[in-house]
DNA sequence: CATCATGTTATAAT
DNA sequence: CATTATAACATGAT
């Protein structure tokens, strides 16, 4: 579910119970959810530590712990969070809940694609900090875009556009949004793309969807794709032609043929 | 029962 | 070696 909108909406779930201690932790029983942290860190690591914030990068999210105790989070393809009440009974799909006085902070994922681990350390995690630039960052340049293009030259840019080492936060919808936008079939190669205008309609979507999706999961404007590409017949919002859909890089793709036609070879 | 799903990564192929 | 393609992961919805 979750791409850069989606994460920041889920980012605030928790932040009611900024600067509460966390009084109790529960984890799963499922050893895939906890590939990098064994589960039986978190307790001891957790318990009597106040939550004190959020941040997020791309799809990934970051939870920052009294005395330098880092927790990092991603939310696969079925993850989210949640807050409850302090009495909340883990389901099968609750792999991680902190309990506070006055809440409950569950990590729920079922496909268990997702996944949490733990740092210690006085700032941000070392690999956190060696994230790439992010899309709305300054230092995401149209420079920055066409060496990345340079890079990958003979890859079709729907498959390029999902590389979370370029383009940290865009997924399936998004990067369909981003073809729709700019009106370039899913299979253009990246070397014929201008870097400019693909930076200029990367930024309009992230903001765009920062302003809708990640404040209340209100829908982006009516005349995006994405509204559209999800329902069975579902029509182009520019012309009206039926939008067609294929597998590309083994993910769905989603296009107006007469909007988007396939470039000539 | 078969197919599909808003993601990532190890491994194979070029 | 660098880039591109495929399969696998685990579960629920249709």
């Amino acid at each position: 579910m979750p791409e850069l909108a989606e994460v920041a909406f889920y980012a605030k779930a928790w932040h009611p119970a900024q600067g509460q201690t966390i009084l109790r932790v529960h984890t799963g029983p499922k050893p895939r959810f906890f590939r990098h942290t064994p589960a039986a860190a978190f307790a001891p690591a957790l318990t009597g530590r106040s939550f004190l914030d959020t941040r997020t990068h791309g799809k990934k999210l970051l939870f920052a712990f009294q005395n330098n105790l880092w927790l990092t989070g991603h939310l696969g393809m079925t993850g989210e969070l949640l807050l409850a009440p302090p009495d909340h009974l883990p389901t099968a799909h609750d792999h991680l809940v902190l309990y506070t006085a006055h809440h409950a902070l569950i990590f729920r994922d079922s496909r268990m694609f997702g996944a949490v681990l733990l740092d210690e350390s006085p700032g941000p995690p070392p690999a956190w900090q060696a994230l790439p630039p992010e899309i709305l960052s300054p230092q995401f340049t149209a420079a920055h875009a066409a060496a990345a293009l340079q890079r990958h030259p003979r890859s079709p840019l729907k498959a390029f556009l999902l590389d979370q080492t370029y383009f940290p936060g865009i997924g399936n919808w998004m990067a369909d949004e981003v073809l729709f936008q700019l009106r370039l079939h899913p299979a253009t190669l990246a070397a014929s793309v201008n870097p400019s205008a693909l930076r200029q309609a990367l930024r309009t979507i992230c903001q765009k969807s920062l302003q809708t999706i990640a404040v209340n999961w209100s829908d982006p404007p009516k005349n995006w794709l994405m509204t559209h590409r999800w329902k069975a017949g579902g029509l182009c919002p520019r012309c009206h032609t039926p939008l067609l859909r294929d597998t590309l890089r083994g993910r769905t793709a989603c296009w107006c043929p007469t909007c988007q036609p396939q470039s000539p070879p």
